[in-house]
DNA sequence: GATGAATGAGTTTTCATTCAT
DNA sequence: TATGAATGAAAACTCATTCAT
């Protein structure tokens, strides 16, 4: 016997992200629309200002919840347990298959950006969450400069951005690239090509010589 | 004397779209508002349905003059009379200056790729202006191979797209960065360490060894 | 006691109908105001767009309650049960009544005429209505025939539509006859000379000789 | 050589009237678009407001002109020259022709039946277009009566009605008539299948016994 | 006589949010 | 906890008409 689905705060409101992700991903944060949210959560429109206030506040959940997932699946990739060279083509890698696999972050971070960041800067919860990050990055590095194989003085923030700024700009971007430059860029092949050269890129960063 | 302010098709074009590119840079297209515009170019609102049909439309405009004006820009580098090195540094400098100075190109962007480009694949203007930009990178990065000081094969599309993105990608996510680094970036000081970080990167990315 | 005046579906969804066959019958399809038939509802204008959609979807469903209800009287006129010129007589004399009673039946088809038919055409409900109309009136015209009073071979659909011809283009034509002929067509003796003369001519329509 | 097109009032004013009846017959008064009628006749809208007031005095002057043309071809059938049955059939026959080939008169009747006649209202010219046309349906008459043919006492006022009832509303209602009994009545074999049916119900109507 | 730029009020439709049950 | 009816303000877009040249 299936269990009643009535009265299951819990779901609800899993419900209700998931479509909520969907939907503000999907047109932004002002083209997303609360009904379509509510009908695609297949809940009543009310349970969603009962459980999330409104539409800022839930727009907010739901960048809380895609900041932890990608911060907890890079924390996944123990990056302590690799060498060095390997580290910097692992986060290369992940970049690619983690925002391939999951465009709705990048394209919640475009919203955010248009709006300002106001959403990321009203959550305490996303702005603690980054320095764990940082400080793998500086610690692949300094372990590399250690080997001999990375260069010094390396800031860690700067380079994190290079990182994923070669590597998520050409997804975030790739329908206007695409356009511009009249070339499908989306396809297996072209992204590959892509990963290629961002991890030629990031390395001719950091290596010595 | 004044000229008459009545009665002049190209000044309320003008004034309709510097208007617009304010209003859908601020607030991106969606929230944007037709109102807030025809407020700004100080005209009747019929005036903008009148000269440029509709929301999508006046935004496809927009696009265009705002394309039309960073290409001509880059035209005038002259990266034909530089060195190649030289050349390299200074696309560097113009993304970061011509960014700086006109931040409402990479939000106008940043909302056109969150609605998957559907204006620039509807603009034959558009698509047309950038082969002459990958034919200048081209000879650019053919004289850096010929001179000894470049790598050989390298993507001019690609190379392009790792300049911006390194570039871009830090201004138009300032906000979105600085609210998760808990850390200014739009200091003067803040954007000079990065675009000395970026000239590093971009250099390394092209030269031999 | 009082009822509540509010949330109660059934009456809102009642008096937006009320509502809209006044309006539209008043000033035709194209004359309507959304927000004069909300005014005239007492309801919220959004409460319209949410049971009947649009402007349009709230035409047809006004028009498929008018061909209801006269296809719904018509049906009780209990042909079946009088002698062949009664039938014809009582015909004649409903055609009058009916739409004498009803005039926004008549506005509201000459207003879809003027649309070429699209909400008539879109109803599936109001196509499927006038089979058995036809056949009673087949029926009718059967049983003449048999009773050896008709004529054989009168086309039912020819004949309904001459029936309503000289009835209904009078009384939808009035106010342009009225002020071509410079004559009150409106008056009770001028309906009922109306009426009489219709009888004559549909009677001899159908008898023999 | 061409004469210049400019400065020509009576082809600009029959251009405006031409694009103005095609306008106001497709979409009816409320329908019509001021800016669609100048486009039509080529001409500019301000044009339109001199030579013709407003919406309404064109729409009035459309109008005179379409009943000055009905009541015009109707004289040229010299009813008094043909012998009384024919001269009805000749009537039945031109109610057809006239209305099948000049649909949009009908159309304009349709809408200004919608607007309660308002515009023949304050028309002098078509209020007193009439008589003539009354007269000779009456002469016509009094003819067939004369000759015992025809019954004594018809109304010619009434007869008219009748007359036009049957064939103009199976014409201007066919839109409809079609949808609802789910035949296309507009081919050539279901105007002339009508058109003897009309003609059976006028004769009848008038003949002796 | 002719042009087309300009206007203000209005029209349909949408949206986030709240209320009653 | 859940439902869906109800709201008011605002959104994009349109229209008849007038003004300046």
């Amino acid at each position: 016997m299936e269990k009643p689905a009535k009265r299951n705060a819990a779901r609800t409101k899993a419900q209700i992200l998931k479509a909520a992700l969907g939907e503000f991903s999907e047109f932004g944060y002002q083209g997303a629309r609360i009904d379509a949210i509510a009908k695609r959560a297949n809940i009543n429109k009310q349970m969603l200002y009962h459980y999330f206030g409104n539409k800022d506040d839930l727009f907010q959940s739901v960048l809380e919840q895609s900041y932890e997932k990608i911060r907890r699946h890079e924390a996944e990739l123990k990056l302590a347990d690799l060498d060095p060279i390997e580290a910097i083509q692992e986060l290369v890698k992940f970049g690619f298959s983690y925002h391939s696999k999951n465009p709705e972050f990048m394209r919640l971070l475009n919203s955010e950006n248009l709006q300002r960041a106001v959403h990321i800067k009203k959550s305490d919860k996303i702005r603690h969450m980054h320095k764990p990050l940082v400080e793998i990055i500086a610690s692949v590095l300094k372990r590399g400069e250690a080997d001999g194989v990375f260069r010094s003085n390396i800031d860690p923030v700067q380079f994190y951005i290079t990182l994923v700024g070669v590597t998520y700009f050409y997804l975030s971007n790739i329908h206007t690239l695409s356009a511009i430059f009249d070339q499908d860029m989306m396809t297996k092949s072209a992204i590959k090509e892509r990963q290629d050269h961002c991890e030629e890129a990031v390395l001719r960063l950091v290596r010595c010589q």
